[in-house]
This record gives structure tokens, sequence and C-alpha cells, in this order.
DNA sequence: CATATGCAAATGGCA
DNA sequence: TTGCCATTTGCATAT
């Protein structure tokens, strides 16, 4: 495997990005959130130079080494210092379709590139492209010349004649400054906007996907920031609020005037995020420790929260809230919560509160068992009667449109297997149907219907029918929402517009990682 | 026993 | 109102 192996990785560092939290995602270009902690993972990881220098860490995808590529390749035309690399200047062909580079590059400082870096040099590079398009279609000065609106494919044009011009041409220095590429941000943004066609589309796009590229690249090392770049994404992604049909005017002044507002509110973001992403760790952690020391289970904690907002959590949440395996959103949103309670817990103790004041867990749960009792007596009497303990804790409101979450149905064994059997014969009955199907199983008709809605969507899931799917047969599930085919165009593609002379199609993307299979 | 996880209900926003 | 989809949560059960 001198060849790369393409991320043979590890996989406890991501879990690859499979299905923990959203499963669903797996193979779509949509896949949006991902556990904080491994937003985390994936950067320290970057720095921490796995072991060998390869830092083949990457996402987790293999769309994750074109894209890597793809931008050593651009890194290379620019950057002298990593030019002097062993091989002379190949072109880019030799990027991308050996790695040996991979490694050299790997092992340079981390921090040789940066974000900015990084996409300083698309701009640069895009830039080129962009004039050299420009002046040969010579005097198309409205850049909204060829658009398709609903399909920016390049392919069109792009990829026909995408052919290897073995001579690489070594981008040319760029541009000093069209004042879309002065900033990362801007850059970002105009790649991403079809109404600037700037040549990066779609499968560029697809290809920056936080998840899948950029921000799973080695590339954005040490100094890089995940984070940075998956807000900016975000941001990016969403912004379009383009005309959908044509209208391929819209002079870009104005457009770009936007985006100076809206970078700066973007970066701003980033900003706020970034900041977050580490707060967040270090609340876990002090949340964690405080809540250990205190005594209570994470289960207690669950409990708690539904005493006090209305809404119970389950061990399983708590515990990954601790570890950061949930959404950054998902995070931010418990977080006040647990963070109050805390805080309440704190001044109770301060107080003279005791464990079993504030547990109020058992106290409920008084009917049955005899361990509250053995709790409390263990613990103590302190609490009785004088202590001020109930303040705090104590919670508000059970109240009534305090909506709960309805307790999760266990569906046994041969409903389950009533329901695959209809499910088999009609994956989508109709309300009748379904009501038959529900009082046969005794079920109530919603569940019923979530059920099937569920159903669907892992069918779809599995057999991600439509695009990139295909999943690998003989790959690595891990590739499962790879296709290297498709993949490859993107680069192609992608290449392509930035002037990138692919040639060979030999771009390694071959998954021929052995690994053994789900991380499960 | 307390936690960590796989699998998949339940939710919520959209269209 | 319904289905789709991405997400949030939580049984069950492995650690």
């Amino acid at each position: 495997m001198d060849g790369f192996d393409l991320l043979p990785h590890p996989p406890d560092a991501d879990g690859l990005m499979t299905s923990r939290t959203s499963p669903s995602l797996i193979g779509s270009s949509k896949r949006k959130s991902r556990p904080v902690k491994r937003l985390f993972l994936e950067n320290e990881e970057t720095e921490a130079g796995d072991g060998d220098g390869c830092g083949l860490v990457m996402g987790s995808q293999p769309s994750d080494t074109l894209l890597e590529s793809t931008a050593h390749s651009l890194l290379i035309f620019n950057d002298d210092d990593v030019a002097q690399r062993e091989e002379d200047d190949v072109a880019t062909s030799e990027v991308l379709s050996t790695e040996s580079d991979e490694a050299s590059l790997m092992e340079q400082p981390a921090g040789s590139f940066t974000n900015s870096d990084l996409l300083r040099k698309f701009a640069e590079t895009i830039a080129a492209n962009q004039a050299k398009e420009r002046a040969q279609s010579q005097n198309s000065d409205s850049c909204s010349q060829q658009e398709h609106p609903s399909t920016p494919t390049p392919s069109s044009n792009g990829m026909d004649h995408s052919e290897p011009s073995p001579s690489i041409t070594p981008m040319t220095p760029l541009f000093p400054s069209t004042d879309l590429f002065q900033s990362p941000e801007r850059l970002l943004q105009a790649m991403l906007n079809p109404n600037l066609n700037l040549g990066i589309n779609n499968s560029l796009q697809s290809l920056l996907t936080p998840q899948n590229g950029l921000l799973s690249s080695p590339l954005l090392n040490a100094h890089a920031n995940a984070t940075f770049f998956h807000t900016l994404m975000a941001a990016a992604t969403k912004k379009p609020e383009h005309r959908p049909t044509s209208n391929p005017n819209l002079k870009t002044t104005t457009k770009r005037r936007l985006f100076a507002d809206e970078e700066r509110a973007r970066v701003e973001a980033a900003n706020d995020e970034r900041i977050d992403m580490s707060d967040l760790e270090a609340f876990a952690q002090t949340f964690k420790k405080q809540r250990i020391k205190f005594g209570f289970t994470q289960g207690d904690v669950g409990v708690a929260l539904g005493k006090r907002y209305g809404t119970d959590f389950s061990q399983t949440t708590i515990s990954r809230f601790e570890a950061l395996n949930l959404s950054f959103k998902n995070m931010c949103k418990l977080r006040p919560l647990l963070k109050e309670w805390l805080a309440d817990i704190e001044s109770a103790i301060e107080n003279g509160a005791t464990l079993n004041d504030l547990i109020e867990k058992r106290a409920p749960s008084t009917a049955a068992s005899p361990r509250s009792d053995a709790f409390i007596t263990s613990s103590e009497l302190s609490s009785n009667s004088s202590t001020p303990l109930p303040p705090i804790i104590t919670i508000s409101r059970s109240d009534p449109n305090v909506k709960r979450r309805r307790k999760r149905t266990n569906l046994d064994m041969t409903q389950r297997a009533s329901l695959d059997t209809f499910f088999a014969i009609n994956p989508r009955p109709d309300h009748d149907k379904m009501t038959e199907i529900a009082n046969s199983l005794e079920l109530e008709r919603d569940v019923v219907r979530v059920w099937f809605c569920n159903r669907r969507q892992k069918m779809r899931r599995v057999d991600e029918p439509t695009d990139s799917e295909a999943t690998t047969p003989v790959v690595n599930p891990i590739f499962n929402s790879f296709n290297p085919l498709n993949a490859l165009e993107k680069l192609k593609a992608a290449s392509q517009f930035l002037g990138t002379p692919d040639e060979g199609d030999e771009l390694s993307v071959s998954p021929e990682v052995e690994m053994g299979d789900s991380p499960s």
C-alpha cells in the first residue's frame, strides 16, 4: 500500500462519521451534524499528526483525499517550499495520482497551510483561470454568461475537454485581488455562489463540504479551525437565495456588496462558534467533574432536569453531553440547562444541602425502591428538618403545556416482524390501511405511521439508489457514501475549473483499503 | 452499579 | 394533513 492508504483510518478517531448521529446522512452531501467530539478529534488528529506522519486521517471519506489532492496540487504550484519537494514540479497528475507527496506534505510542519492559505490558493487559481477564460472568450464581461441555472454542471463545458495537459500550468500567479478574493471568506462565498459563475459549482461545493472535504482534510492542520469552516460553509451554502431560474445578470456588484456584509456577520458567527466549541468542551468537563464530585449519576441529572424543566433526559443523553457526543447545536441547547442545574446544585451544597436532599429522584419512587431508604439512611439525616434544601432543585414546571416527548415505544419481535411484512407488501399504506395495521398489532396508529416513515427512511438510506451511493460493493463500508467515479468526476471538474490539468484520471481514488468493516 | 453505544423511535421544519 | 428528511433522544444492552 505504498499507494496511500486512503485513510486507513482510525475509526476511533471519528467513528467515521457514519451512522453515529445521523446515519441517514451517510451518503449524501447533506450530511450535516456531527458530534462535537468528532470535530475536536479531527482537529487534534491533524495537529498531532498521527504517528507515522502520514496524516491520512482525513475526514474519512475518500472524497477528502481527492480534495486534498487538489489542494495539494494547488499548493504545490505556488508554494515554493513545498514545490521543492522531491518531485520536481511535477504536474498535478502526479500529485493526484500518487501520494508519495502526501507523506512529505503531511510532514510539513503543520501550520504550513492554514485555512486562509488554502483558500487563498484556491482563490488565486480560480482567478487565474477565470482571467484566462475571460481572455479567450474575449470580452464576455458579464460573468454570468453561461448560466445553466438549473444545471450548473460544468460537465457541459468543463468536463469534456478536460484533459490532461501534462504541462500543468502552474497556475499563474494570480490576482492581486479581485475584491472577491480579498478574504478567504469572501472567496469561499464566491466559490459557492452560482451567480458569480466562478466556475466552481456544486461539484466543488460538495467537495468542500465540511463533512467530506476541506474541513476534514489534514491540510487544515494545526492552525486551521474546523469550526470556522464549518460555520462558514453552513452559512455560505445556505445563502444562495438566488433566483432559481435564470436571471443571470444580477449584477455582481450588488452581490459583492452583500457579500461583504454577510461575510462580516458570518465571520463573527464563526468566531462565536469557535469560542463556543472550546466552551462546550470545557463546560462538559467541568460538569462531569462536579457531577461526580457531588455524587450524582448521569441518570440523576437526567431526572433532575426533568423536574426542573419538564423534560427529562435519559442517562444516555447526559452521557453523550459529557462526552461531547452530541451535535454542536444539541450541545448548545442542553448546556444552559445543565449549567443552571449545576449552579443550583453548587450553591445548594454550599448551603449545606446534602446529596439526598438534592436528589429527588429516589424520593418520588418511595413506593417501591427499598434502595431509596438505604440511601437516605446512609447519608443521613443532616438534611432533615432544618435545611433549606428544596429551594434550588425544586422545580418549576411539570406543567401542563410542557410537551413531553413521547415515551419510546418498544416493539416486540412479533410486532416488528409483522410490520416488516406489511412493509414488504406495501411500504406506504394509506390511512385506513395504517389504522388496520395498528389495530391488528395493538399499536397506536401514530406509532405505526412513524414506524413506516422511519422504515422508509432507513430503506432509502440503505440502498441509496441515486446519486453517489452505489455503495461501493467491494469496498469498505466506510466508503459507502463514496462513489469513486462520482468523486473522480467532481475532482476533474473542479480541477478543471481550477485550471488544474488533471490528467490522468488516475486519481488514485482507489479505495482499496481493506479495512474491516463498519465500525460496529 | 454507572457508563457508553447501537439501533431506531419521536420530533420538528418544510414542502 | 401527509410525507420527507435531518435530528434529537432513549430503550436495551454491551462495557
